[in-house]
DNA sequence: CCCCCCCC
């Protein structure tokens, strides 16, 4: 290929017009000081005619440089960039994408005669090139910190794409200049192809979406009567008439002098779309409906402690995840309501890390103090649910871990459940049996408060997006943390299923891809003998193993089988008691007027071969002596004969355990039997 | 700044 260079990109970089994948010749480079993290290149460019030195490499792709590729007169095509405009006017060209067409062996020296770009109505190199270095240090805050946020993410779609030189995939089509090009995804198996969800479209009440926040379930009318707050007045001016769609592409780069008027409620800057979104720009307004809210919740790890609450938006061009934390988790949560309409402004945009997400965007968005949810009242055209549903039947043809969506009538439905997870937490479970028109039905898993609330009575349909393939049992579903739960979801694919199944599906003679003779039911039970165990060797693996056996109790501790609990509904951990009526839980790092009683049981159990010592965790250890720890911690404080009688009682009785097994710290094994009945 | 995705 003999490349050309692109007369006139110059200007329209600068300027920030569109251009279609522009060529032009790397003159010089240089690279910027930088206080920490990778270097920085700014780049003089070379369109033939002109050049123009305003340009930064974006951090992910220094890799050109520093394997040669990107050298002084080679040949590139900017096929991702931002145009940036500094408080003062001046402007920079971020390049994000690009892919090297011509090395400089081949182009063999400069082309053409090209002379300095005039910037501002002067011609002078020198102001060209004192305005790229003063821009790390003038909007140090911003760019910068900018760059970092993408360096942590080397494998952004950027870099991929570009790099590896291939051909503009579908997802990013068209002109090379385009703030507004969506981020195309990355390769990953848990894709889906939906653009967004949001349950509450719903515009009846049969709709109620499963996720934790009490506002989820009101239902959504399409015309919502908003009563927002009046700090959160929404714009007077039918901002919404600046549909993103009519805005050319040249509206989202340079920042100043933004075409809308700014009142002191309506969004102050352009309405773009969030595959518009970049953290080179912050002089932003999106639209966008909520989908997808969480409950506010609590951590704690090495790094320090707080709370957050998350959502996801979504608009016609794709969806996002916004995080609010602390401070903001307490002023948006009870702000953001699930299938509402926003004006979003002011949020900070930084690399998703891909390990965690599953929305198709290369960026999240966190709140903080100064950022503006407005309600927009006529959100109509903004889009809601989005699934792409998979047959149930096809769940057999795709690979484990996959993340689908997936929609059924509940035929059956588990009573819920407690279990104990590898990390001792405790949660709720209930799996649901799915069947829709492929005949076959699945077994969806769904979890904590989902589980809790799920109501199947009257069969309902039930749609899961996001949930993730599992093979346990041949084929199975789980619902996740990201995953949205909709019960009698206002749909078309819904009322179709219904009509279907009430009609004819319900005497359907279904098959399960999911081996449902599980748990209880014999055929999934792994019989084994205390001595079986050991000689065996269970839990000498990498993973726990799992077991099921019929032996006596000969043996309880009763010291220290209760201990003292925060009263949290999900926290367990133990309080400290500071002897002035208060208890402490570092966890929640906060004292509490009560605590609760929790058990944590460490038993001998025989058979007639062998014993083995196990723990049992609260709900079994409650089984096993027929007594809430709630009660026992009443005897123990008030009654100590019954206390020990209860012990006495529980033992030597026999029960079927089952266990799970993991050789822990030296020769210790941990015993969970999680459930167990004479 | 989270990021738990669990159970058989
Ligand atoms: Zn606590």
């Amino acid at each position: 290929m003999s490349a050309t260079l692109t007369h006139g990109a110059i200007e329209a970089l600068y300027k920030g017009s569109e251009v279609q994948n522009p060529v032009l010749q790397l003159l010089s480079m240089r690279t910027i000081p930088t206080a920490s993290g990778p270097p920085r290149f700014r780049l003089m460019m070379s369109d033939g005619q002109h050049y123009l030195s305003s340009f930064l490499l974006a951090t992910q792709l220094n890799d050109l440089v520093e394997e040669n590729l990107l050298v002084p007169n080679c040949m590139c095509m900017l096929k991702k960039t931002v145009t940036n405009t500094l408080s003062d006017g001046r402007h920079v060209v971020v390049v994000m994408g690009m892919e090297i067409l011509q090395s400089a062996e081949e182009t063999g020296g400069k082309i053409g005669n090209p002379t300095p770009y005039n910037t501002d109505g002067t011609t002078l190199l020198k102001s060209a090139c004192m305005k790229v270095e003063t821009l790390i240090e003038v909007s140090a805050g911003q760019l910068c910190s900018l760059f970092n946020f993408a360096d942590k993410t080397p494998q952004t779609s950027v870099s991929s794409s570009s790099v590896s030189g291939s051909p503009p995939s579908a997802a990013v089509p068209g002109p090379s200049y385009k703030n507004n090009s969506a981020a195309p995804s990355p390769p990953r198996g848990r894709g889906r192809g939906f653009v967004g969800k949001s349950p509450m479209k719903a515009s009846s009440t049969t709709f109620s979406p499963m996720k934790a926040s009490p506002s989820k379930f009101s239902p959504m009318k399409p015309s919502p009567t908003t009563t927002s707050p009046s700090k959160f007045s929404p714009a007077k001016g039918s901002p919404s008439k600046f549909s993103p769609s009519k805005f050319s592409p040249m509206k989202f780069s340079p920042m100043k002098g933004s075409p809308m008027k700014a009142t002191s409620s309506s969004p102050s800057s352009s309405v773009i779309r969030i595959a518009s979104l970049n953290p080179y720009q912050s002089k932003w307004t999106i639209r966008a409906r909520v989908t997808n809210k969480s409950n506010i919740r609590t951590w704690s790890n090495s790094k320090g402690e707080g709370k957050l609450f998350s959502f996801d938006i979504v608009d016609e061009s794709g969806e996002i995840k916004i995080t609010a934390f602390n401070k903001e988790a307490d002023k948006f949560f009870p702000l953001v309501e699930q299938g509402q309409v926003y004006y979003i402004s002011k949020a900070t945009l930084k690399v998703a890390n891909k390990q965690y997400t599953t929305l198709k965007n290369d960026y999240e968005m966190t709140l903080h103090a100064h950022s503006s949810i407005v309600p927009c009242d006529d959100g109509q055209d903004i889009p809601t649910v989005h699934c792409d549903f998979v047959p149930i039947a096809e769940l057999e043809n795709r690979d484990k871990d996959t993340i689908i969506d997936v929609i059924g009538v509940c035929k059956s439905a588990e009573d819920v459940s407690r279990i104990t997870t590898k990390s001792s937490r405790e949660v709720s479970k209930r799996a649901l049996n799915l069947i829709d028109t492929t005949g076959k039905v699945v077994t969806v898993t769904l979890w904590g408060e989902e589980a809790e609330k799920f109501d199947g009575s009257g069969q309902p349909v039930v749609a899961v997006k996001g949930a993730r393939l599992s093979d346990f049992g041949g084929r199975s579903l789980s619902a996740l943390f990201s995953s949205t739960v909709m019960v009698n979801p206002d749909i078309p694919e819904a009322f179709r299923l219904r009509a279907w199944y009430d009609r004819t599906g319900y005497a359907l003679h279904s098959q399960s891809l999911t081996d449902t003779r599980s748990a209880g039911s014999g055929a999934r039970m792994n019989w084994k003998t205390l001595s079986d165990v050991k000689t065996e060797h269970m839990g000498h693996g990498e993973k726990a193993d799992y077991f099921s056996c019929v032996a006596t109790v000969v043996y309880i501790r009763k010291e220290n089988c209760l201990y003292q609990a925060c009263p949290s509904a999900d926290c367990n951990k133990k309080v400290i008691d500071q002897q002035n009526g208060l208890y402490r839980c570092e966890k929640c790092n906060r004292e509490f007027p009560s605590f609760k009683y929790r058990l944590l049981l460490s038993a001998n159990l025989a058979d007639f071969g062998d014993n083995q010592w196990v723990t049992c965790f609260q709900e079994t250890a409650e089984a096993l002596l027929g007594h809430s720890a709630e009660t026992l911690g009443q005897y123990r404080e008030t009654d100590e004969t019954a206390f020990d009688e209860v012990f006495q009682k529980a033992n030597f009785t026999t029960h079927i355990f089952k266990n799970r097994v993991k050789l822990e710290t030296y020769n210790v094994s941990s015993y969970k039997p999680e459930h167990n009945r004479i």
